[in-house]
DNA sequence: TATGAATGAGTTTTCATTCAT
DNA sequence: AATGAATGAAAACTCATTCAT
C-alpha cells in the first residue's frame, strides 16, 4: 500500500533540524524515521545510507542559504549596508531558530573522519566568505575584505557554540553588532575623505 | 600481568587527544584502551564509564590551562600586553598542537545530550573569560572589558574550528594577531590623552 | 532473510521456560535468541530490553493462568469443590510441566534489585488469592476465607520450591491433597450441622 | 604491609546477608569485598572462587542453624512444644533478621545451573526436615510426622516468598502460628484419649 | 595478608542497513 | 513507497579471577 505519507524535502528538513540539535552520531535513523512518521526501513528509500540523508541536509542548507541571502548580494538596487544587513539577518535568524549551527555540530564529528562530508562544508563557507568579501570589497580593498569575511564567519560560528553553551543569544548578536558597526565606520570615514577633497 | 602499565594520568592525556580528533562519539573505550596498551576492561578499573574519562579529560585540560596561563595573569611584574601575549600564546600553542579544541568538539557533540558535561565545560569557559577580563579591565572599563573577553574567546573558538574544515592555521593566529592590536591600539590612545594633560 | 522466523508470542513462550529453568540472571538474551533462531539484535525488534520481556512472560503467564483457571471461578455450574479441584489441577499441570515456578525464581531474584517486576508480580499473585479466597467464602466466611488463601498459595510456591531442591513432585501434589481434605472436611461439618437443624 | 582487617567469618557473615537480599548472580565479588572494606583482590586470599564463598556462607548458615536450633531438640528436658516452639523461634528470628531466606533465593538461581550447590542445600533441608520429624514423632507415628515436618519447612519457606513479595511479615508468623496450633490440638487430643482410659 | 592493576570473556544494548511482502 | 522482521558488527559496561609487589 505505497502511499506517500512525508516528502523528501520533510525528512530532510526534519533531519536537519535533529542533526543540528543532537548532533551527526547521537542521532540515529530511527529517531529521525519516528519523527517523520515512517518506519526506519522506508527512510531507505529515500537515502541510501545516513552519510546520503546529512549530505542532503547540508545540500538543502546551503542551498536555502543561497537563495535566501546570498542570491541578493548581487543586487545592484541595494547599499553595501543593507546586502550586509540582509546576510547577517538572515543568519541570525536561522541560527536562532535552529538554536546551534549544523555545520559546526558536523564539522567536529566528522571532519577527521568522514572525508565525503569535509568537501560539502568548505563549499558552504567558501560560498558564504565569497559573499560576504563581494560586499565588503565595496569599501575595502580586495584583500581585507576577504581577510575580514574569514574572520567575521569564524566570529559567527564561534559565538553560535558560545551561545549553545551558555544559552545566551547575546554572543551571537553581539558579533552581528560588531560586524555592522565596523562597516559602518568605514564608510563614514571613506564618506569623510571624499567630502574633504 | 599486573604490574602497572601507564599510569591514569597518561590514559586521560591520551583520551584527551583522541577525544579531540576524533570527537566524543566516534571515540571508542576500545580504541583508547588499544592505544594506552591495555584492555578495554581495564580502562574500567580506572574509570567508571566513559562520560567520566572524558570529565577527566576536560579537567585535566582545564588545570593544564590553569597551571600554564591563568596562574601568571596575577603576576604584578608583568605588563598588560605581556599577561595577554602569554595567554594568547598559551592557547595557540595548545590548539596548533592538538590540531583542534577538545572543548569545541564536545560541546557540540554533548551539550544537548550529555547533560553532565556541560557544567564543567561552563566551567572552563567562565574562568577563561575572567581571566581575559582581568587582564583587560586594566586598559577598559569593567563591562567593556568583559564584553571584549568574551567576543574574543567565541572568536578563538569559532577559528580553530575554521582551521579544522580548511586546514589553515593562519584562521588562529590572525584572530590572535587582531586581540594583540586591539589593546596595543587602545593602550596607545590611552598614553596619549595621559601626554596631552 | 527478512521474513518473520519466530512470532512474538512464541518467543515469549520460550522466555518464560528458559527463565523458568535457568533463573532471570543465568538467562542471557543470546542464549534465547539463540533457541528462538534468531540473532541477539533481533530480539531488541520486538522487546526493548531484557526486563521488557521478562515483563511480557510474567504477563503471558498471568494471562494465561487467568484464561485456563480464574475466569472458570465465576461459573455457578459448579460446585465449592468442583471450582477449587479445578484451580489446583491447572497449577499442578503448570508447574509440573514447567518444572518449576517462574514467579519464584524472578521473585527472589529480582524483588530487591529490579523493582519494575515486582508489581507485575504482585498483582498475579493478588489475583490468585482473590480467586481461592472467592471459593472458599462459599464455605468459610470472609476473612477466614482469606487467611486461608494466603496461606495455601504460599505452601503451593514453598513446595515448588522443595519439589525442586529435592527432585520429588510429591511435595507440591501433597499440598494440594491437603488443600482439597481441608475444605471437603468443612463442606462435611456445614452439612451435618445443616442436617442436624 | 599484612594487616588483618576482617576475618573470614566476618566475610562470611556479610557475604551470607548480601546473598541473601540480592540473590547470587547480582552480588558482586566486589560489592562484598566493598562492605568488607577490603579489595576484591582480598576476597581471594580466604576463598578461591564465589561459588566457594557461596558454599561457605551456606555451611555457615546450616552450622548456626544446628547450634541455635537442632542442638537442643535431643534435650531431655524440654516438652514436645517446648522444643517445636524453639525451633519455630529460631527460624522466625533469624528469616525476619534476614529479611528473606538465602537457600530460597540460591536454590532457585542455582539449582539447574551449578549443581555443587544443590547437594549443601539438599543436605539442610533434610537435617532440618529430621529435626522437625523428631519432634512430631512424639505425638505423631513415623510416617505422619515426616510428611507434616516436610509440608510444614515448605510452608515456611513459601511464606517467606510471600513475605518478600508484600512486605508482609505476616505471612511467615501465621504458618508458625498454625504449626503450633496443629500440634497442640493434636497432644490436646492425645491426653484426652489417655485420661479416658 | 592485603593491594590494585590487569585480564578476557561475557553481558545488555544500539544501530545502520537489507530485503521480501 | 511503505512495512517490519532480521541482520551483524560494534558499542558500553560487568565481573570473576590472577598475580606481582
Amino acid at each position: 500500500m505505497p502511499k506517500q505519507k512525508i516528502t523528501k524535502e520533510e525528512i530532510i528538513e526534519i533531519a536537519r533540524q535533529v542533526f543540528t540539535k543532537k548532533g551527526y552520531h547521537r542521532t540515529s535513523m530511527s529517531e529521525i524515521a519516528e519523527i517523520c512518521g515512517i518506519l526506519k526501513g522506508s527512510l531507505y528509500h529515500h537515502f541510501r545510507s545516513k552519510e546520503d540523508l546529512m549530505t542532503a541536509a547540508i545540500d538543502s542548507f546551503h542551498k536555502k542559504f543561497k537563495e535566501g541571502a546570498f542570491s541578493q548580494v548581487a543586487d545592484p538596487g541595494l547599499t553595501t549596508q543593507d546586502k550586509l544587513n540582509m546576510l547577517i539577518n538572515y543568519s541570525e535568524k536561522t541560527y536562532l531558530e535552529d538554536e546551534g549551527s549544523m555545520m559546526a555540530s558536523i564539522v567536529l564529528e566528522t571532519i577527521n573522519v568522514v572525508p565525503g562530508i569535509a568537501e560539502s562544508i568548505r563549499t558552504f563557507f567558501n560560498e558564504w566568505i565569497d559573499n560576504v568579501s563581494t560586499i565588503l570589497e565595496e569599501v575595502y580593498e580586495r584583500e581585507g575584505a576577504r581577510k575580514i569575511a574569514k574572520e567575521s564567519i569564524a566570529a559567527i560560528e564561534g559565538s553560535v557554540m558560545m551561545m549553545q553553551i551558555f544559552k545566551d543569544e547575546s554572543f551571537l548578536t553581539r558579533v552581528h553588532e560588531g560586524m555592522r558597526r565596523r562597516v559602518n565606520e568605514k564608510i563614514r570615514s571613506l564618506d569623510l575623505v571624499e567630502n574633504n577633497k
